[in-house]
DNA sequence: CCAATAATGATAATGATTATCGTTATTGAT
DNA sequence: ATCAATAACGATAATCATTATCATTATTGG
């Protein structure tokens, strides 16, 4: 039986209202100026729970994983240049059905990243020529 | 100046006639059986050398990277059972085109990982029951 | 209020990868 | 063929992200 936790709700809420997609790291150093004692492990557990249990999701990178609140299949762009995490308004069941078609069975789901230079790095560098 | 090493040479080789997609720990068991000083730190040192020069691609997982002599852009399709990894024929523009069509500007490449259970999995579960 | 136990915080341990550094191998010039 | 310059090596320490352990604290239902 699962009990209520101000950590756990703490770490729900903050991912929540952030669009960036942060690390535990991130979250944590962000929480702990309000929960003073919190510990890195529980935002790991905690974020590990949350993911079993579909209420965020983990994005995959070459890096330390990064969590996301909005649990509707979506699929993210990475700026080589700056490092943020972008949400991408595409529909996955159109890149899921892609899959489908490469004829292999048993495709369920997919995760894709796209990866450039975000408007706000091409604009500044841009500024500097 | 890039100088000849056979170590080098026996990595992209290994790594050009499997079809599995190895770690680099993987590999390096593997390459220990005909190079026994080898060190594990030559083999991500080359790796990564090798990503760089384009000669090989790295696969982004959960757990440890895994690498692909197939740099022809493709995507990978990841058993949730045994844990394998397949190349999937179908064309990498089509899924890129359909993140460039998400209103954000600067897509220039993608990588998508499919999930679900492969087909020998799904045969040997059926005849567990 | 109390017992049962889920969850915590601190921290040790792990796994993957990278950095360091003294030694070895390759190279182009003599 | 020899030599100096330096790329690459092997061994291993260090780092980074994450998980495991465990004694303590907080939540819950009776």
């Amino acid at each position: 039986m699962t009990k209520f936790s101000r950590q756990r709700e703490a770490i729900k809420n903050q991912l929540s209202c952030r669009y960036d997609h942060p690390t535990a790291e991130t979250l944590y150093s962000e929480l702990k100026e309000t929960i003073p004692n919190l510990s890195i492990a529980t935002v790991y557990r905690n974020l590990k729970q949350l993911e079993e249990w579909g209420e965020v999701v983990a994005i995959t990178t070459d890096g330390a994983t990064r969590y996301d609140a909005n649990t509707h299949p979506h699929s993210h762009f990475f700026c080589r240049s700056c490092g943020s995490v972008i949400d991408l308004d595409c529909d996955n069941s159109d890149i899921l059905e892609i899959g489908r078609r490469a004829g292999i069975h048993g495709v369920e789901g997919c995760s894709s990243n796209f990866y450039g230079v975000c408007s706000d790095c091409c604009q500044s560098i841009r500024n500097e020529i």
